[in-house]
RNA sequence: GCGGGAAUAGCUCAGUUGGUAGAGCGUCAGCCUUCCAAGCUGAGGGUCGCGAGUUCGAGCCUCGUUUCCCGCUCCA
């Protein structure tokens, strides 16, 4: 693990958020290479939930809405937890699991209840008397529950269908640990799925199927996966099944992401609260219904380490260690470097050309410093697939190399067909 | 939140009984170089996490604080 967060800090993945004031708890900046990553991610996420379904459309809510939002959630009731300490042994118990008022464990003086407070408070208003207290959300499906009657009708989708967000939430984790695993604020990539509630077993493992293939198709090796299913006598309060994936990083499983059915839980909270009714009408069978959701919930961040841990790899080569980051070509961060052999002859004034032309379909990165070895070893090390080699044979036949970062093997093609040559190795599109 | 450990150059680290900060790698410039971190020359880069205290003098001792790591705890 440290030598994936020393990687990332070296090389412009992850920084600590704030680093030159000390650094703040929990919180985490990607940098140049770290936003390239996270971002095909999500379009990766995107592309194949959203614009390659005809039931899935999108959404972007505000972070900050209505207070009622998270009273109607379950939110303002379940995330307050009244604590006490016990001056003796320090354990730390709910004050409503404390019968006495000594500590149930040694019997030790308690302190003074503290409110223990897990969403992030924030006032909106310019002045502290007409402004109003509410929270950045802690999760992003709340406001998907909210819009959804907005966006049944305003887009024709008809049950069954699915919205599907990427957002910023935040919450107060106790004790950010391990990198970016456990952060307080964090993106997440969730689809609330609406159907009949006699289809939510089908649904539920027709989605359970689907995220699984993703994984994998995110080039994750199948044996660091797993499922975990929670079991029915400690499920969240809006749960009727929760199942997760989990991915075996190098401090241990965690959590990917959940996929929960929370039945009607939701949308019948917020019919009730707002007093708007949330049901859906069938045109077709002419019945009035509130959906059963089916939620696939997914951390990028937590996803983006994931595919960090899954990429790092070491190699002896020649006595020395090859650094290599095997990301899928879709996820890398830079798609192809262009390298000229030497930089004399001129073959640097043809790669500089070429670099121009490349970088306008997809990221790219020229570097003429040094021997082209040295130059293969930095692009393995930021894990891009394919090094395009400008040599003494480009000036005669308009060819150049094109290195294969996993088999270090090299074709010959031609300039003018690279753009495709790399471009569908690298694209999101699937058979 | 509790206990333990740590913080010195971009990275990994050294730094003697307290006496004005070093190495390797990386980066940059140049040389060399016809394909996988070779070599040569030079350069830049640190108020030693932050703040106090002790001292003639603190990277080093003391206290506080922030952050990171490990183990507990917590995780609607």
């Amino acid at each position: 693990m440290e030598k994936i967060v020393s990687l990332c800090k070296r090389k412009g993945f992850i920084f600590q958020s704030s680093g030159i004031y000390g650094g703040i708890n929990g919180c985490w900046d990607f940098g140049p290479l770290g936003v390239e990553l996270k971002r095909n991610l999500k379009n990766d996420w995107w592309y194949n939930f959203v614009q390659t379904r005809d039931d899935m459309v999108g959404l972007d809510a505000s972070i900050i809405t209505h207070p009622q939002v998270w009273v109607a959630s379950g939110h303002v009731e379940n995330f307050h937890d009244m604590l006490v300490d016990c001056k003796d042994c320090r354990k730390r118990f709910r004050q409503d699991h404390v019968e006495t008022e000594r500590c149930p464990e040694c019997g030790g003086e308690l302190t003074e209840p503290k409110a223990f407070n897990s969403m992030l408070r924030t006032r909106l208003g310019v002045s502290d008397d007409s402004s109003v207290e509410t929270y950045l959300r802690p999760e992003t499906c709340q406001s998907i529950f909210v819009d959804f009657k907005e966006v049944y009708s305003s887009t024709r989708v008809r049950v069954p269908f699915g919205i599907a967000q990427i957002g910023k939430s935040f919450r107060n984790e106790v004790n950010p640990r391990n990198f970016i695993f456990r952060s307080r604020e964090f993106e997440q990539m969730e689809i609330e799925f609406f159907c009949r509630l006699e289809e939510e077993d089908a649904w539920f493992d027709r989605w359970q199927a689907d995220i699984w293939k993703w994984y994998l198709d995110l080039g994750i090796k199948e044996a660091g996966l797993r499922w975990y299913e929670h079991p029915k006598e400690s499920l969240a309060h809006y749960s009727k099944r929760t199942v997760d994936v989990e991915y075996e990083f190098p401090f241990g499983w965690g959590e990917l992401q959940g996929l929960a059915n929370r039945g009607t839980f939701d949308l019948t909270a917020h019919g009730k609260h707002s007093g708007k009714d949330l049901s859906f009408f069938d045109a077709e069978k002419n019945e009035r219904f509130v959906p059963t959701v089916i939620e696939p919930s997914a951390g990028a961040d937590r996803t983006t380490l994931a595919v960090l841990c899954d990429a790092y790899d070491e190699e002896e080569v020649a006595g020395e260690t090859r650094v290599v980051m095997r990301f899928a070509p879709k996820l890398a961060p830079i798609k192809a470097a262009i390298l000229p052999l030497v930089k004399k002859d001129g073959l640097a004034e043809i790669a500089e050309e070429l670099e121009k032309k490349l970088r306008r379909k997809f990221n790219t990165y020229y570097d003429q410093a040094g021997a082209i070895g040295r130059r293969y070893r930095r692009q393995d090390e930021i894990g891009t697939p394919y090094c395009v080699c400008v040599d003494f044979e480009t000036k005669e036949n308009g060819t150049v190399t094109v290195r294969d970062r996993d088999t270090m093997e090299q074709a010959r093609v031609p300039m003018d067909e690279l753009a495709d040559y790399i471009g569908k190795r690298v694209s999101f599109e699937r058979d």
